[in-house]
This record gives structure tokens, sequence and C-alpha cells, in this order.
DNA sequence: TAGATTGTTAATCGATTAACAATC
DNA sequence: TAGATTGTTAATCGATTAACAATC
């Protein structure tokens, strides 16, 4: 693998991975570029020069083979491997996450959950426990724990944020309306439904004209 | 308005919204590219570029008139109507999206909730009807609903925007796991949680070596 | 006026796409 | 072998950034 990989294809790697994963799934041993394109709605040509990033190739005449490349995938994805995580901010979203099935066959594990709700603290949530957000810091760093998802009210992300890092995150998974101030080492992925909502909006809004 | 927007720059107007909107709120009356820059972590001239595509314009030596931009962005993204939506699949997720109260301040209003569960069918959640999936076409058509959000598993997401489509939604909030194949005028955002959570994971993979 | 900040033009950068040699 | 499909080189396209004239 080259290091530089652009940013638009490692974007792309998780969808290939998904054709490829379903591809095996369905008993089907090889896919073309032409196929696979189809099936995204993206150039054959594209999906060539993304997977030409990576180590593992595919074959003149054949295309890839969708167990290799599921794999490959799954590896430099890094989703075989069990990946802690913590959240803060414990309400319907973080409901809607934890019970997520996808995330288990991912790996994610939710190692404790933060609030700052006393009603709310002390109970457990999908076998989780639901601590006090004072012990952040401490407990990420205890638990060795890199994965952070933020789903607090914009106020509170900036401090959780700063504090999750102080622990050791250096993934944080933000669903706060707010743009995180973080150290370069630390990944910041932005899920922010009211922008994407507002994406929709646009949609609606132009076709009325 | 030139018509030609590059989509990249339309990705951002949500987050120049957003930044505009807080500034109403705290007061301020002006700000220029390069304070709205440092808040975003963007060069300015980006800022200004993206701005000039706008109607709206700024006042050099001064900046932009956060609540003149604000107000704009707010009527170009089309935040200010209210918007009817139904939603496919009422699982936990759909339940945290019911209840984000961003949603309701951009006008977003539920009509409909549609599952296949014969238990949840004929029951309500927030005050709106949870109706058989079967109903959908004629229901959206019925109700003049433009907007369908789809949280069902990735086996039933085409079929049901296949359903939605032909009921007359042109905007699609898909959060299941699929490229879906839609005409041209429906305008589609893939929310793909498990796509984003791999990116993440990639990262925390990429820094154990 | 001098200085600051815009909007825009031009230069750069990077990604996508087309074309094609390599090869199975 | 002939044909298909890859990986890669080169061309194109489009977005970002730098520079700066306009102007308040």
């Amino acid at each position: 693998m080259k290091s530089g990989i652009p940013i638009p294809t490692l974007n792309r790697l998780p969808l290939y991975y998904r054709e490829f994963r379903r591809a095996v799934d369905n008993g089907i041993e090889t896919m073309n570029s032409k196929e696979l394109g189809a099936r995204l709605f993206m150039p054959d040509t594209q999906i060539r020069k993304d997977l030409s990033y990576l180590d593992e190739q595919g074959r003149q005449r054949v295309g890839y083979d969708t167990r290799t490349m599921a794999s490959y995938l799954e590896d430099f994805l890094g989703l075989m491997d069990e990946k802690q995580a913590v959240l803060v901010g414990v309400g319907n979203l973080a409901r809607a996450l934890i019970s997520y099935p996808e995330f288990r066959r991912y790996g994610l594990q939710f190692r404790a959950l933060f609030d700052n709700d006393p009603d709310k603290i002390g109970s457990e949530l999908a076998g989780v426990k639901i601590v006090p957000v004072e012990r952040i810091e401490n407990l990420v760093q205890r638990l060795s724990v890199r994965i952070g998802i933020i789903t607090t009210p914009a106020e509170a992300a900036q401090m959780v944020a700063d504090q999750l890092i102080a622990g050791g995150v250096i993934a944080i998974w933000n669903f706060a309306p707010i743009t995180l101030k973080v150290p370069a080492h630390v990944y910041v992925v932005n899920e922010n439904l009211a922008i994407d909502f507002a994406k929709l909006s646009h949609h609606v809004q132009k076709a009325k004209v």
C-alpha cells in the first residue's frame, strides 16, 4: 500500500467493502470493475484507480476475487478487531447507536456511557454502566479506549471532546452540531443530522420554484 | 444567484448558516471571512468564494451582516417552511430521529410512519400513526409529502424507495446500508453510520501500527 | 486619507476520467 | 491465439487557494 491514498478514495473503500462482502454472502466469487461500478453508480475506471492503491490486486480477464478483497478491506479498515469505545450523552440517539446491530458486527464495543443526569447515573443500558461525566478522562485512560462518541448537546461537546482526548481518545464520532477543535493526531467524523437535513430541505425548496 | 453552485460549496452552506445563526443568537452583528474561517477551520478565501455564489453580499471593511446572512441562508436552504415527511421502518433509530429537537426547529414534520410489524401498526409514536407499508404510495400521494426517510433494513430499502417515489417523494434520507437506484429528479442523502464507523475504525487501526 | 475587507481573476492543486499497453 | 480486463499513464476537469483591484 502506498501511503498517499487520496481522501475521496479512502471514503469510498467502505463502500467497496460492503459490495464485496455482499457478493461473498451471495456466493459470487469474482466481480469486475464494471459490475461493481454498475452497483455503485460509479465509472469502472474510478474503481480500478481506487483499488490500485491497495496491495491486493485484481486478475486480468477475471476481475476481483470477492473473498480476497472483502477480507483484505476488512483488515485494512480494521473491522475484524474488537474496538472499545465510550459514549457521552445518553439520549435517544445514544440508545439507537448502542442497539444498532451493524456495529457489533464491525467489532464496536461500548465500555462506558457518560451522562450528567443524576437519574441516569448508576443505571445500565444494554449492559453498560452509566457514569458521571467527571470521570471521562480517568476512565478512558484506565480502559485504554481509543474511540469516543459524542451525543451531547452542542454546548457540552467541546469540553467533552477535550476530556476524551486528555484520556487518550484518538478518534471521535461527533453527533453534536458544532465544529470541534482538536489536535492534529485526533480524527473526527462529524455526523451532522441537522446539516444533512438542510441539504434535503434545499432540494425540496428548489423544486418548489 | 448563479445556477452553477459547486456541490462542495452547497455542502458547506449549512455550516455557514449554523455559524451566522449562532452569532445572531449571541448578539454579534457582523462577522468577516477570517473570523468565520477561524471558527470552521477553513481558509477565509474559501468562505468568500463560497458566499460569492449567493445573492447576498458582504460589506468591505465590515464583513458579513450575521442577521442578513442567517435569514438569507434560512430561506435559501428552505429551513423556515414546514416540510412534511414520512418515515419507513420504526426502530430505535426512527425513535431518535422523531424526537430530535433540531428537526422541529428546521420545520420538519412527520405525517406518517410505516412499518410491517403487526404489533406496531395502529399504535402511535410522538403523536404520529404507524401504518402498514402497503399504504406508502397511496398515503404519500394523498398527503403530498415530498420527503421520505428510510430506516429499514437494507433488504427492504430499495422497494420502499420505489414506493415513496411512486407516491411523489423527491428527496430521500437513506439510513439503510445500500446504494439506492433512483431517477434523476430524486435527491438522496445517504446517512451511512456503518461506513462512517469504518472510517473511524481505519484511523484507529492505522495508529496501532 | 489610509487601512481593511470584500469579490473576482488567475494560478495551483488534486481528483476524475479516458486511453491503452500489459497480460492472462 | 483472440478477447477481456486489469493497472497505469496522460489528459481533462473542477475545486481550492493566492493575489489583488475595487471600495467603503
